[in-house]
This record gives structure tokens, C-alpha cells and sequence, in this order.
DNA sequence: TAGATTGTTAATCGATTAACAATC
DNA sequence: TAGATTGTTAATCGATTAACAATC
């Protein structure tokens, strides 16, 4: 209705899958000292299509590439991390620390991606009181509490599959609004509440299942 | 060219992505005793829509579902797992074993999606001849001997982004042709060979981003 | 200048959704 | 039978790719 504003400019889910792929490889041209990149240097670079690369530039860069030359690196990185949020820091709680929450905690990268685990929580007497890497192993008691005083969002499930649900309940009703979801159920929350499903598993299956697809095409 | 055979009907990726958690919605309802189910109440519990419900099932299925009735669960099951090649189980090796890898090794669902990880390998002496969950962690030298002998042709990369470039080309040469990549790397590889790759943090701060965009949309 | 690269408009491709006849 | 559900064809929506004028 009204004019658009930058923000409005819309980018497809896809597009928006791939920035953290461009930032990744933009970041390594950095720091090997190139300054200049050009579109068709990193679709050839990345597999993808040249013309694809340059809109996806044009949807989250300010700054435009300059014809014959192409794109300043560093200028394309702080666009994009700006774009992607990765400037300002968004703070998580983990719930579950078994093997795999063990690994999410232990992992130090999310910093570069604008996130912060701030505690896990779980409901073993065992680890509860312990420290991983840092964070602290709270009792699930608590979770509502720090979650609201804290002003958390977002929120890691990685407990059971059977108890995944009532965590979920427990979390929209501390103010929760984010759910990155690896318990291997289907969540149900209320409209607003934005969940995303990793299923590990699945994702490996399907890369074997297009192995031997791709196999058997070779056959005919 | 030939008429189209069963394997030919074309399934869209994004409908694959989506058999997983079918199977898992379909699997609870059998264990609750469910024998039959309409497409409108899937589409209802997993929030998507019916007509794709059905084309789904139509794509994946041999048995067709019944006009007023529905789909007979426990045959979708089968159908579905058949499709998917969850019934046949694919080995795998693990390079990395650090607390991703660990993790991954300790996870055990695999079998449930018809995979196997047969041995994980490691260039780090203090954990090489180590067993994590009932799997060795064997010696980087050992990598090819094991993937040769035992026919695998799936591997997980879990090692640092420097180090991943490196381990795919042995893996290559190993005869490996799917990888599964969680290393923040893009890898350059001969074009049979099949990569996917797994940026955890990526995917948590796409969820981070979108309930912030979410939220500054509500404002308007 | 000539030529490589840019940004944008149009064409194609693919996936989802709507419409509807067929069935139990 | 009436009505809910099925499967399929057509319409819509969204994303990718091709074509091309503009630029340095």
C-alpha cells in the first residue's frame, strides 16, 4: 500500500539460506587479503548461478557492485551481517543436556552468529549444578524465572521425544516465541510462536537416499 | 523418452523433506492403535495443507487412500519407509570425534532411518583406541583400508573448517561419494560426488532473524 | 575503445493451492 | 441417499535463469 522501504524489499526463504554460505566464503576471501569479488567468481566458487548471486546481493547489500570490477568484500560482509542480525547479540536457553545439548553447549562458533547460549536446564540430579564449558546446568525449577528475567526468546529443545511437548508448553508460557526444535515430534503452539524442527537423522537418510537414486539413474 | 515407470514419478524436494515427519506423525498415531487416517486431519495436526497431503501420499504410496474413510496407517508406513530406503541399512564413518562428533556417535536413532555408523576416526592420540557408545575410534591412517573394505560410500566430515578440505579429497579417493558436511567450509569436489551441508548456527540465528522481523512487521 | 560485469525486465521452471468430478 | 474424502486437472504463486541495456 505504501511505498516500499528497505525492509520491505522481500527475500525468498531460499535466498535467505544461502547468506550465511556467501558470509562464510566472503569472510575466508577476507582474511586472504582479496577485496574485490566479482559475481561470476563466486557463483563459479559456490555452485550457483551467477545471476542468482548478484539478486542476492542486491536483496541484502546497500552498497552496489561497480560493472567490469564487481563487489567489495569487507562492504558485502557488513551488510550481510547486519542484515542477518549477527551485530547484535540474541541471548538462548538450552533445554536438555544430554550428548547432543553437551555439543550445542560446547560449541563456540554461535558468537559469530549473533547468539549466546546463556544456560542449559535439565531435570538429572546427576548434571544439574555442573558446569559445560561455561555454562551452567540449571534445574528445570528455574527455567521460567531466568527465561523472564533475563527477557529470553529463544529457546533450544533437546530432551526426549515424550517430553518435549510439556518443555514446549512450559516455555510459550514463560515468554518464549522461538523454538529450534530437535526432539523428533511435532510441536503444537499457539500462532505466533515460530518453531523450527532439526531432525539429524532424517537429514542424513535423505542424503543417502539420493546417493543410491543418482546410482540407479546412472544404470539406465 | 520410455513411458514412466514407478521410480520416475517425479517427487519434489521439498515434498521429500517432508516424508520424515510424516512417518514420525504416522508412527505415533500406529502406536496410539490409529489404523486409518484422513488427509484433512494430518494436514490439521502439521499444520499443512490437505491437497499437498494427499499429492504427497500419492507420490510415495502404492496403496491408495479410500474415499470417505481415508489411508490405512500401518501400509502409509511401509510405503513410506520403502520410499525412503529406511528398510535397508547404509554404513557410514564418522572423521572427527570431537563433542559434535560424540555426539553424533552417541545418538541412537540412526538405525530407526536405516543408517549405520560403522567407526569414527580421529587424528588425536588421546582418544584414537577409544571406544564412544560402542564405536572405535580408530586412526585417520586407517580411513581408506576400512571405507574400501567395507564398501561405505557415505561419510561425515566433524572436523575444524581447516582441516575438512583435506579430509574430503582422501575421502574421495576412498571412494566415498556422499558426504554429510558440518564443517563451515564449502568443499570442492569431482561432480558425482554428492555434499550436504549442516550449519547448525546458521540455521539458529535464521530462526533469530525471522522472530525479529516477525516482531518489527507487528509494530507497523 | 572494447569487453567484462553490473542491475533489471521477461521467460521459464517448479511447487503449492484451488476447483471439481469420482467414489464409497 | 447425502456428504466427506479421494485423486487429478487447472490456476496461482514463488524462485531461478535467460536476455539485454547500462556502465566503467
Amino acid at each position: 500500500m505504501k511505498e516500499k522501504d528497505q525492509a520491505s524489499i522481500s527475500i525468498s526463504t531460499q535466498a535467505l539460506h544461502r547468506m550465511p554460505y556467501y558470509l562464510q566464503y566472503l569472510k575466508k576471501l577476507h582474511s586472504e587479503g582479496v577485496e574485490i569479488i566479482a559475481a561470476p567468481a563466486i557463483a563459479e566458487s559456490l555452485d550457483l548461478n551467477e545471476v542468482q548471486v548478484r539478486k542476492d546481493f542486491a536483496a541484502v547489500s546497500k552498497t552496489k557492485g561497480k560493472p567490469r570490477s564487481g563487489f567489495s568484500v569487507s562492504e558485502l560482509i557488513e551488510n550481510m551481517e547486519e542484515f542477518l542480525g549477527y551485530r547484535n547479540i540474541d541471548d538462548a536457553v538450552l533445554i536438555g543436556a544430554g550428548s547432543l545439548g553437551k555439543a550445542l553447549l560446547s560449541y563456540k562458533g554461535f558468537g559469530n552468529y549473533g547468539l549466546n547460549i546463556v544456560a542449559a536446564f535439565d531435570t538429572d540430579d546427576s548434571i544439574v549444578g555442573s558446569d559445560i564449558c561455561g555454562k551452567s546446568v540449571l534445574p528445570a525449577s528455574k527455567l521460567c524465572d531466568i527465561c523472564r528475567r533475563m527477557n529470553i526468546h529463544i529457546a533450544i529443545i533437546a530432551v526426549p521425544a515424550d517430553q518435549a511437548q510439556a518443555v514446549c508448553d512450559q516455555l510459550v508460557s514463560c515468554g518464549i516465541l522461538g523454538i529450534w526444535n530437535f526432539a523428533p515430534v511435532h510441536l503444537s503452539t499457539p500462532e505466533n510462536i515460530l518453531v523450527q524442527n532439526v531432525n539429524m537423522a532424517a537429514s542424513l537418510a535423505l542424503l543417502s537416499k539420493h546417493l543410491r537414486d543418482s546410482f540407479s539413474k546412472q544404470r539406465d
